[in-house]
DNA sequence: AGAGTTTGTGTACCACGTAAGCTTACGTGG
DNA sequence: CCACGTAAGCTTACGTGGTACACAAACTCT
């Protein structure tokens, strides 16, 4: 987590980063789902056995907490927030949700694991910017970005869930339902930056 | 789910009911969380073995699908939407999050069991009303309804979220986050109550 | 009483997470 | 060149959880 122990001289040279775990992690939620990423499956991916996963992670919940951190780093690689505050709340809330749509098997994971905050917030520190920019409060402007973030998550949520039970692969949804959904989700959004913009531009 | 089949004569009298189960396993997700809602801890709760509950249930899955519907409903139970369609919607938000936070454990298996379309509607039947009442769409009133409920789930599992890995049972949160959440919750729910209501009475 | 039917049970299997101790592959100092 | 120490990976094994299967129990109707 800290500092990597001082490489002492000798040992066995590492076949395995923390990294390559959570790629592999990653790539097998990606493909087969939840159920499939297993301490056994990663460590096949790998050519390895489950066992030596825990020389680099301490336990499976460490690895899903690290697949969350990773997507939502992705999410905001390259981010670039518009020239005003509402730019760069919409432009983070299609990021993230890009991101989400791209990894539907780990919209569960992101909902149930939090984002670790010391490292978001430095991804967001452009979106702060243009708040503080507009002589915002930085508790106001946590609470615009946090409702945000809620909320694309939550639609995601509604979008991909599909009951953990039905092993049917869930028929891919019609244009229609997409476009729904497409719908619903700029239109929320816009209700949401408007009300706040309200809100902080009284009178 | 339907019609019961014909409760042909004859047969041993059931001594468990659905409901029942349904009943155990919210008290066990409540006492001890997520982890404990195992088919022998719900059996054992009811003085059954494991196995028998499958003669009421198909698998695991569905019972925490149908805690999910069950919870839903007790949020709505006896609800009363206000005059209008805004008060509909933040009365509704304001009881689904009561239960929410009465329940942190089933948060996340609000986020993740969708709840049941079918038997939701009716529930809402009165916060539509409201809506209707003031001459907007379906498509559009349900657009509302579904951003404000996925803004409050979200906002739940901001709040009740822990890392499923941490054994600690979490400090119990200060009072100065309780009361974070609860500004939060109220600006956010207000923000988008007033920006829908911007686009719903155009000019 | 016996047949039919439904519910609850006992046993067993397999997959998963992970603890403990061993083996392997390096660097270093003799 | 060879022990020796050390870090990384492996083998084995245990406990727990979901659930398939075949059987026992409890009741109704003939």
């Amino acid at each position: 987590m800290s500092t990597k122990p001082p490489r002492g001289r000798g040992g066995r040279p590492p076949q395995l980063t923390t990294e390559q775990i959570v790629t592999a992690a990653i790539a097998l939620l990606d493909e087969e789902g939840l159920d499939a990423v297993t301490m056994r499956g990663i460590g096949a991916r790998l050519g390895v056995a489950a066992m030596s996963l825990y020389r680099h992670v301490p336990n499976r919940d460490a690895i899903l907490a690290a697949i969350v951190n990773r997507l939502f780093a992705t999410a905001l690689a390259g981010f670039d927030p518009g020239p005003t505050w509402t730019d760069a709340v919409t432009r983070f809330a299609v990021a993230y949700r890009r991101m989400l749509l791209d990894h539907p098997h780990a919209v569960p994971l992101l909902a149930t694991y939090p984002v670790d905050v010391e490292s978001a917030l430095p991804l967001l520190a452009g979106v702060l910017d243009r708040f503080t920019a507009a002589g915002i409060e930085q508790d106001e402007s946590l609470i615009v970005i946090q409702s945000v973030g809620v909320y694309v998550l939550g639609h995601a949520l509604a979008q991909v869930g599909t009951p953990p039970g039905s092993d049917a692969p869930a028929p891919p949804p019609g244009p229609a339902a997409l476009d729904f959904y497409e719908r619903w989700f700029t239109t929320g959004l816009d209700a949401i930056v408007t009300g706040f913009g309200q809100r902080l531009r009284p009178q």
